[in-house]
DNA sequence: CAGCATCCGGTACGATACTG
DNA sequence: CAGTATCGTACCGGATGCTG
C-alpha cells in the first residue's frame, strides 16, 4: 500500500480528525482533550493515547512533557499539523453545512427502497 | 454522536477517500472503479459495494443502472459529491507533498525512542 | 457483469485495573 | 494526572459461492 496513505488515514481516522480540529484552537492537555473531544463523540483513554502517539509520530502534534508532580503534559499541533487540520476542519466545516441536503437526499433513497421493497 | 460526524467518516472512510477521488477523473464501472483503486491498494468487491451504497445514500455518488445483458452501472459524482471529493483529494495531494517531512519527523521520533530504550 | 448471502479471522475499540 | 497493561467483544473486511 502506498505510504502517503497511511498518513491520510491517520489523519482522516476517526479520533485522529476530532484531535486535529480541537488542537487548531488551541493546546490541550490530555484529560482536558478527552473531555472536549466527549462533546462530540466519547473517546476512551486508550484510543486518545494511540492517536496522540501516532499524530506525534508523524510530526502532526507536538508533545510537551513537564516534569513535574503531578505530570502535566500539553499537546499542540506543529506546523505541519496545523495545515493538515486546516483541511480537515475544512472537511468538517463543509459537512456540517451541507447536512440538510444529505437528510434530503437519504430520506429519498429510504424512500425509494421501501417501495420496492413493498413491491415484491 | 452528532449526525454530521456520520457523513464525514463516510467521506473519509478507507474506501470512501479513494472512491470519491476516482470518481472525481470521470464516472466508472464497478469493476472498473475496482480496478482503478486496486492500483493503490486492493478493496474487496463487498467493500467496495457497500462503500458505493452508503455513498449514494448520502447523496455523493450517483447510480445509473442499465437494464441490459450484460447488466452495465456506471458510478458517477453528484454536484454534493464533487464538492466533497474536491477537499478530499486537496487533502490527498497535500498528504503525498509533505511526506517528505512526515518521513523525516518518524525517522526522529523513533530514533529517540531507540534512544530511552537502550538507556533502559 | 454487478451484486447479494454467508462464513470467518483479525483487529479496532472499549472497560477495567494498575503504575510513576 | 497521564498514561500502560490486560482482557473481552463487536465489527471491519476478505474469501467464497450463488443469482439475475
Amino acid at each position: 500500500m502506498c505510504p502517503y496513505r497511511i498518513v491520510l488515514e491517520h489523519v482522516t481516522s476517526r479520533w485522529g480528525v476530532l484531535v486535529l480540529i480541537e488542537l487548531l484552537d488551541r493546546p490541550y492537555r490530555f484529560s482536558e482533550l478527552r473531555r472536549a473531544i466527549g462533546r462530540v463523540g466519547r473517546v476512551s483513554e486508550k484510543m486518545l493515547t494511540q492517536t496522540l502517539q501516532t499524530l506525534e509520530r508523524d510530526g502532526l502534534v507536538h508533545r510537551d512533557a513537564k516534569p513535574v508532580i503531578p505530570p502535566r503534559v500539553d499537546y499542540s499541533l506543529t506546523d505541519l499539523g496545523r495545515e493538515a487540520a486546516d483541511q480537515v476542519r475544512a472537511l468538517a466545516l463543509w459537512t456540517e453545512q451541507r447536512m440538510p441536503d444529505v437528510e434530503r437526499a437519504r430520506h429519498t433513497y429510504d424512500e425509494a427502497r421501501t417501495r420496492s421493497a413493498q413491491a415484491s
